[in-house]
DNA sequence: TGCATGAAGTTAGTGTTGCTAACATACAGA
DNA sequence: TCTGTATGTTAGCAACACTAACTTCATGCA
């Protein structure tokens, strides 16, 4: 398609396309997940409102983009917060919980289109994919630090658990339904805090949570 | 305003103002929250798409109306799961959660549009007391099963964490992010399990969990 | 009883949006 | 150089949110 080093002169001008989802991302940070629009890209990008239907089909088709690329931020913050720690520990699997609430406040927006959007993304192989690979992260983590294959039952169910706190937790402190007054805990001791509750403080030597 | 019994018949007919929350609570439920139209909701009800300003200053004020009437429900429902326990028992929290998922998933649209609505409800007074009250089910159970005042702070976190995790648990089910194939264990297991995680399995003898 | 008032409905109209169609431009490879 | 295609343009449609000005009708009050 493009060659990727860029940015010709004028009417056709460099890469549309990035410049669009990135306008995207903005309106949405600003004006929350719904709040834009595309006529509002387009004049960000300094287009005209029908050049975006050359790029992509759709409205949702854009916010899949916009999706995607979230993903990949978020799978690679989790990826690195865990890389920190010693494998097997229960600071690796906090790790991965804080890179998760961090993505959601420091992007608000693009996190609630991650999730919540209720068209798109149903079908879309590519997406559910990277979801995969992103609990995919968590797994690998809890099976780590229960001595347990990551196909184990009791392994998938807590680390499900674990995913379900730390969403709520993500959405309820976006959603301001959290005060953080400082009196309150930070996220790494709510994290860890959870993690113990769940998987328990010593490693892999209880029963099944279930 | 009107008397209460209602039906006139004809031009002012009965109280259209109720007809239009039914409505839209039906097209949310159809098309998802956003995915719907104060014109779509009058046709619905069989007014011109003017009339709806008569009653609603705004598409945001009818959200409104359509996300408190759905509070109540939803704090009903958790009164009522809570009652059918013992005061104090585990059994009596995993109810209140079971109530929270079971919401969710019977009315998913209004459930999304409770939270993740970005503007409007910030100010209002009226909702966040809904709010606050339906937190307090949770804060009530918590407490009587750990034996402790409810205004103790090792209480409201506890009950905070468990909100994360049913709410958490909520939205991944409505998002299709977890797949409810047969061999899983189904909610009230998840809820029991994650209470006994979270407060101990034996009641008000342990540390706090922070 | 008769009448003014105002709540609750109407039609008509404005500006914005999503999207399409038809046309214009410039970069590519032949 | 010439031509095709990707990428941009303008023009236009239908749907929508919302407003303004008019109509209907029920009710309180003389």
């Amino acid at each position: 398609m493009h060659p990727p080093t860029v940015s010709k002169t004028a009417y056709h001008h460099g890469d549309l396309r990035a410049q669009l989802v990135a306008a995207v991302r903005e309106l949405v940070e600003l004006h929350g997940p719904e709040g834009f629009s595309i006529a509002q890209a387009s004049r960000l990008a300094g287009v005209s409102t029908a050049a975006p239907y050359k790029h992509f089909k759709d409205k949702p088709e854009i916010l899949l983009a916009v999706v995607s690329d979230g993903m990949d931020r978020l799978y690679r913050n989790m990826v690195d917060g865990v890389a920190r720690y010693p494998l097997g520990s229960l600071d690796a699997i906090s790790a991965a919980g804080l890179a998760y609430v961090t993505f959601a406040k420091t992007e608000p927006g693009v996190f609630r289109l991650m999730f919540g959007l209720t068209d798109g993304h149903e079908g879309k192989a590519d997406l559910e994919t990277k979801g995969r690979e992103t609990f995919g992260v968590v797994i690998g983590a809890t099976a780590a630090y229960l001595n347990q294959p990551a196909s184990s039952v009791d392994v998938q169910e807590r680390a499900y658990m674990l995913w379900c706190f730390v969403h709520g937790h993500s959405f309820l402190t976006i959603d301001g339904k959290r005060k953080d007054t400082p009196g309150r805990p930070d996220d790494w001791t709510y994290v860890t805090a959870v993690g113990r509750g769940i998987l328990g403080a010593g490693g892999g030597t209880g029963a099944p949570i279930l």
